[in-house]
RNA sequence: CGGGGCGUGGCGCAGUUGGUAGCGCGCUUGCUUUGGGAGCAAGAAGCCCCCAGUUCGAGUCUGGGCGCCCCGACCA
């Protein structure tokens, strides 16, 4: 390609949306524009870049023996009414009419339609394992896209499914596809590391993610040095030291107007810890006490996990009334009946605790879990905290922030149960698919790499996703001798299937220079008086050292530093 | 959905007590220049987010919308 021909509309100063380093750079060396809040055009540079993400998603998917397809974005509402989704997605999926007022949706996900697909081909155990893999764009309608490419409500996800006749077999195929992401993620250059997490609206039996460490990260993630033990605090847990309980009356205390856990822990001359946060939540309609130590932060992942349903929100002022009889602040379920009440397993056998008294401007000291109130179940429902010990070695755990690339699933027979995709087994019996799900963000590994890989001048590509491996600065494009030393090398270069860019543009030395750097191509090959005057041309690794040698040489020196790179450590 | 900020040439921004819009970058043309975002000269380019008001007169004041960004909530 030609640098005066193409399309690289890059910018000098940051554009004034951008916050995170990626999302300036991206911006700046012309890979994207926005189109509107959460939706990205990719421009060539950008999308050569996803080009060579999905290549090696691609050979990683096909060497771990997954097929491609390719399934439509476009979906009607009854496969997602038979799962449930088409009200689980809630506002966060995209839906349409067509002319016949059939309800239709822009597909979040494909589980649906891959399990659909699966349901109609009437499969044998023969048939068995399946994995179906596609690269293709999603649609989440996000109530905040953010963070350049990272949080968008169209992006390009490649998803995989596997089905599975039996539980053995889907451990095989996640693992299969937890090593096809580790090679995936490597070969991209990334620094990552993986967590236990959170299944949320996918359902099934475990998951984990891949994530790389960022402090724009949307997840936080509790790591542990000494074991290994890593988790998305949407999961994590701990074992915070058992506190030490002093027994007491029951009794009530007047507390005018304190109605936090910090003022209430002023007032009373207590530590936090000794007060119990008495929080009111409808699930399902109902009303349920939620309890949690007053030190401590509930986590709605855990809540949702121990309710067993997406659909729970805090009481409103109203509700809480009606239940209680008191105002938010001044409650517990001490006293009241009919309420399910749900505790965190660190208030099991807890005493003198302090909490609401049902009674406006009075709370209760001397609380005694096991004595003044009956709860149903106790559950992990508190978020962990840095530094607290890990629960498998007891070595402090440090929290991370960190974005997340990819979420394996093992997901079982949610979905082939609801839509009834069954194969016929050896026995003539026909049993649920047993089923995987698997997803890699692609714009995401992009932004990710960029992330970890620039410096003040712009992007510092890794050879494998580089736009451009090479580019071939003519200093000077009025000097004919330049040029025909740097179109010999462009040609000699293109012709071994090398992709190289001709910066032919009329511009000054500088200003090219600023423009390689900024798009972040690899190697650069400097053409200009002062070398050729000694008979040389310059090749400089981007952000590293220059060598200079003669034009003739030049080929062999790019195909070495290319071929090193490509396959480091051999 | 709560809180905050911002909408003025393509980009980054300025615009005073209300008086008919400006700077830098970029773009076009010419000349000079050519090793880290050149200089001079001449140009083109603006529904000042939209709609209503107030006013002789609104980028500026008032009201109502819309859009975008950030923090939180939410979220494979």
């Amino acid at each position: 390609m030609r640098w005066s021909k193409a399309f690289i509309p890059t910018l000098k100063e940051d554009p004034s949306e951008a916050e995170m380093v990626s999302h300036k750079l991206m911006l700046r060396s012309g890979m994207v524009r926005q189109l509107t809040a959460g939706v990205y055009e990719y421009l060539p540079l950008g999308w050569k870049v996803l080009l060579k993400v999905t290549a090696i998603v691609r050979e990683e998917m096909d060497r771990a023996g997954a097929q491609e397809l390719y399934l439509p974005a476009l979906c009607p509402a009854e496969i997602w009414q038979e799962t449930g989704r088409w009200t689980d997605f809630g506002d966060e999926m995209f839906r349409l009419k067509d002319r016949k007022q059939r309800d239709y949706a822009l597909c979040p996900t494909h589980e649906e339609v891959i399990t659909d697909l699966a349901r109609a081909q009437k499969l044998s155990y023969r048939d068995l394992p399946q994995n179906w893999y596609q690269i293709q764009v999603k649609f989440r309608d996000e109530p905040r896209p953010r963070s350049g490419v990272l949080r968008v409500r169209h992006f390009i996800m490649k998803d995989a499914y596997s089905m599975d006749r039996d539980q053995a077999g889907l451990d095989a195929s996640y693992l299969a596809m937890k090593e096809a992401y580790v090679r995936i993620f490597t070969r991209c250059g990334l620094k990552f590391f993986i967590v236990g997490a959170s299944s949320g609206l996918m359902g099934g039996s475990g998951s984990q993610e891949f994530m790389v460490a960022s402090p724009s990260g949307e997840d936080s993630c509790a790591v542990c040095q000494a074991c290994g033990y890593a988790a998305n605090s949407e999961v994590a847990c701990s074992k915070p030291a058992a506190p030490v309980y002093q027994d007491g009356p029951l009794e009530e205390v007047s507390t005018p107007e304190k109605r936090t856990v910090e003022e209430v822990a002023a007032f009373l001359k207590v530590p936090r810890s000794q007060l119990m946060k008495s929080l009111l939540y409808m699930a399902d309609g109902q009303p349920v006490f939620v309890l949690i130590r007053g030190d401590d932060e509930l986590n709605e992942s855990k809540l949702q996990t121990a309710l067993g349903t997406a659909a729970f929100r805090p009481a409103t002022p109203e509700e809480v009334q009606k239940a209680t009889g008191a105002s938010v602040g001044f409650i517990s379920p001490v006293r009241i009946s009919g309420v399910r009440i749900i505790a965190d397993r660190l208030l099991q056998n807890a005493a003198g605790l302090v909490s609401g008294a049902n009674k406006d401007q009075h709370h209760l000291r001397n609380i005694f879990v096991g004595r003044d109130l009956k709860v149903d179940c106790f559950f992990d429902l508190r978020s962990v905290k840095n530094g607290e010990p890990c629960p498998t070695c007891g070595q402090p755990l440090a929290l991370t922030q960190a974005i997340e690339l990819g979420h394996i699933f093992k997901l079982g027979t949610k979905y082939s149960q609801s839509l009834n995709a069954t194969f016929t087994d050896e026995d003539g019996i026909e049993k649920p698919l047993i089923m995987g799900s698997y997803g890699i963000g692609i714009e995401r590994i992009a932004a990710c790499v960029i992330e970890q890989s620039h410096d003040k001048d712009g992007i510092v590509w890794p050879l494998a996703l580089a736009p451009y491996q090479v580019v071939v600065s003519a200093l000077n494009v009025n000097n004919p001798e330049i040029m025909k030393a740097a179109e010999g090398l462009y040609a000699e270069l293109a012709g071994a299937r090398i992709d190289v860019l001709l910066d032919d543009r009329d511009q000054r030395p500088g200003f090219k220079f600023k423009d390689a750097d900024l798009i972040g191509i690899p190697l650069r090959v400097t053409v200009g008086e002062k070398g050729l005057a000694e008979g040389v041309v310059e090749i400089k690794r981007r952000g590293g050292e220059t060598v200079k040698l003669p034009p003739a040489q030049a080929k062999q020196k790019v195909q070495e530093l290319l071929s090193v790179e490509l396959f480091p450590g051999k």
